[in-house]
DNA sequence: ATAATAATGATTTTCATTTTCAATTGCAAG
DNA sequence: CTTGCAATTGAAAATGAAAATCATTATTAT
């Protein structure tokens, strides 16, 4: 899904919800789906603020907010205290190996695994909605 | 390791690291060390004050972290914004699953999935130190 | 006993959110 | 095009968990 129709889903979304269509939203929003990072609040409100000095850090934090609630965006929190947000992705769920030394992300998707973490929750009798799975350690410029 | 082994080992942590012995910290460790939850800082300061009311938040905060770093305790988060700690396990490493209404924890570990986590690790030229595998859902009462 | 240094506990500060509120804006109805 | 009203905005304040500060107290080596 392309910066083009995420904002029509993001339009329906406003609309079944019975908001109304801001041109700082948009322009939260599209500036996010043009990201293709795990972005900090703070990191998309100095992008923003180049092009709109105008817009406020609430109303960046109440766009992500909507953005993570209509599913176009993933809030992570990968330790350092800040929550990042990141695009959803093209290719389904990913999750992530992080660099302790120079904070690199990767992102890495396995089936096997999934599919033994399904098993380990049925085997204690627990319906699996949703799982984080970070890998912590040093990426090949990190030794 | 039970409690009285876990007092010996963090007495000769103090020991190496030049610090001094108290009866407070020695009592919220004890008492730590006979928990066998995840446990937050507040429910052990209020389980602390229970017998010791004297006893501040800050000096509970400080032993948590004296015991985080001299690898006594666990720290977890599981996303309620609370850091909650767990004693080292008996049988070694293990993960976490949450159900998401009652907030039950049960524990598991699945020696298949470490494996496929450290070939996932290496395919992207990483070195894994740690991992983070919390699995969210419904637990067996709450369908 | 003394001196040096670490620990304590109350309090304050930090910092990332989250909420509040008055002013502004969007939009549907007339 | 107005009007009415609910939603939105941005600045500021509030929140809450974690971390730091600091005067006082306790521990330990000498
Ligand atoms: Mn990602
Ligand atoms: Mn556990
Ligand atoms: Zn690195
Ligand atoms: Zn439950």
């Amino acid at each position: 899904m392309d910066a083009v129709n995420k904002m029509e889903v993001l339009k329906s979304y406003i609309e079944t919800k019975g908001l109304k269509s801001t041109a700082q939203r948009d322009f939260i929003a599209d500036t996010f789906f043009k990201t293709n990072t795990h972005i900090s609040l703070d990191e998309l409100l100095k992008k923003v603020k180049r092009k709109t000095p105008g817009i406020g850090y609430a109303t960046v934090y109440r766009t992500m907010k909507l953005l993570t609630e209509s599913g176009l965006a993933i809030a992570r929190q990968f330790g350092d205290g800040q929550t990042r947000y990141e695009n959803l992705p093209e290719d389904g769920h990913h999750d992530h190996i992080i660099c302790i030394k120079c904070s690199k992300i990767a992102e890495f998707h396995n089936q096997k695994i999934e599919q033994l973490q399904m098993e380990a929750a049925k085997k204690l009798g627990f319906t699996v909605v949703n799982h984080k799975l970070e890998l912590y350690g040093y990426c090949p410029d990190c030794v």
